[in-house]
DNA sequence: TGTATATTATTGACCAATCGGTCATTAATA
DNA sequence: TATTAATGACCGATTGGTCAATAATATACA
């Protein structure tokens, strides 16, 4: 209304000089159902190197080959992008673990095995490893997510595991112990293990000969389940 | 040079409206010494919250009890401040387990619980645990930052934790595993609870019955040293 | 099939606000 | 009075967000 109507000025010259993206030749195209998936796509990537704070709109924007306007045509603030983009990358892989279950035969202590690296194929390995590190940061700020985090991912991860552990226990595999602490001392090394990758992970030659995650993992099952004591 | 020196209006009615701090109401005073270290201080608490990119040092310096200025008077850039503060606060509990070793006289076993315990006495309870949450967030962004802290903190940790270890071996306390392996998970947990609390804690009531840290590492211990097997 | 029109997905110039950082000025101390 | 710690107005750059203009498509008509 107040706005002043100098000029359009459709000078091709501006500052964006490389898209640098898949359709990056070709002008603009219309793909009304393709782009949030797109957007969200660039924007998890951003977010997670930079942080909410530290991730700009212009750049999420580039990197999904669009401009600015359009990722705001498509998600009303910066703040809903951020939702969505965690929203839609978290994952507990709720539904391989259930199959996994049901179809077992073996021991309890073989379950607890696979389970745990089926986490780090489904989750741990993969992009969405990085909401972890993302919302360890951003909870304060989003407690919205964070609670959503807890219901979606953390309660049924735990509840999963907890019940493979009552049947180890039920069959006398496994001792009694308190399950729910239990349950988090078996997931937090691997949840600590995909944030520290993704914090440190390929770039710059730190950490010394960087973690190998399979080798992480049964070691850690294997201090789970006989423990480091000699049997006196 | 050219700066226009148009007007200095030294209106007290400026943006300011409440220091909120302890020396709020006298105006300036001059505390060259003490300074670097208030300031450091604030700045944690701020960066801890929002992150680097997220923090604004006019809110850091409003913390602190000064104006903007001075911040930039004792630190060259928001990065050589953030820096500082992560240089300060870093902390690996290194002496007091040097004591704790060379005093020791019990088993290998008491150890590593005491070491443990006064982990989180020393840093998982304190302020400087935001220092990881930090860190794994913003690694990527200061490689510098990440290799000190690999250096400093990581490695004499898990050196000394992984000497405790090789003693208990020898002991024939401990059977033999991968050392290495078994020290990062043996730390794992407990900096996955830190990062947790520091992200979770307190605030809105998420998370359920939040996590009870004593028993959290007695659990954790527990499972490391016996495991969860029952003895077929 | 080819052309004109209507529709709408996409754009980028623009805006107010805020950012990190500077520096001439101010005031507390020696 | 001389020294210097502390200040805050100011700067250029960048931010999230808006919107009239633009161009790619779908539709209608020939």
């Amino acid at each position: 209304m107040s706005q002043a109507p100098s000029k359009p000025t459709n000078a091709a010259s501006a500052d964006c000089p490389v898209l640098a993206t898949v359709r990056s030749a070709i002008g603009r195209s219309r793909r009304k159902e393709a782009r949030p998936a797109e957007i969200v796509e660039a924007a998890l990537a951003e977010f997670v190197d930079k942080g909410f704070a530290g991730a700009s709109v212009q750049t999420i924007a580039k990197r999904a080959g669009v401009s600015k306007g359009t990722v705001f045509v498509y998600f009303e603030t910066k703040q809903d992008l951020f939702k969505a983009v965690v929203r839609t990358n978290l994952s507990a892989p709720l539904d391989t673990w259930r199959n996994l279950t049901r179809n077992h035969t073996g021991s309890a202590r073989e379950l607890v095995v696979l389970s745990l690296h089926q986490w780090w194929t489904d989750v741990g390995s993969t992009p969405a490893a990085g909401i972890s590190k993302l919302l360890m940061q951003e909870a304060a700020n989003f407690p919205e997510l964070a609670e959503f985090y807890q219901a979606e991912v953390v309660e049924p991860g735990i509840a999963h595991m907890r019940y493979i552990l009552q049947q180890g226990v039920d069959k006398g595999e496994f001792r009694a112990t308190d399950l729910t602490l239990t349950c988090m001392n078996i997931f937090s090394p691997l949840l600590f293990l995909a944030m520290w990758q993704q914090a440190m992970g390929d770039k710059h030659p730190i950490c010394g000969p960087a973690i190998e995650p399979r080798a992480f993992i049964d070691n850690h099952v294997s201090l789970l389940l006989d423990g480091i004591a000699n049997v006196a």
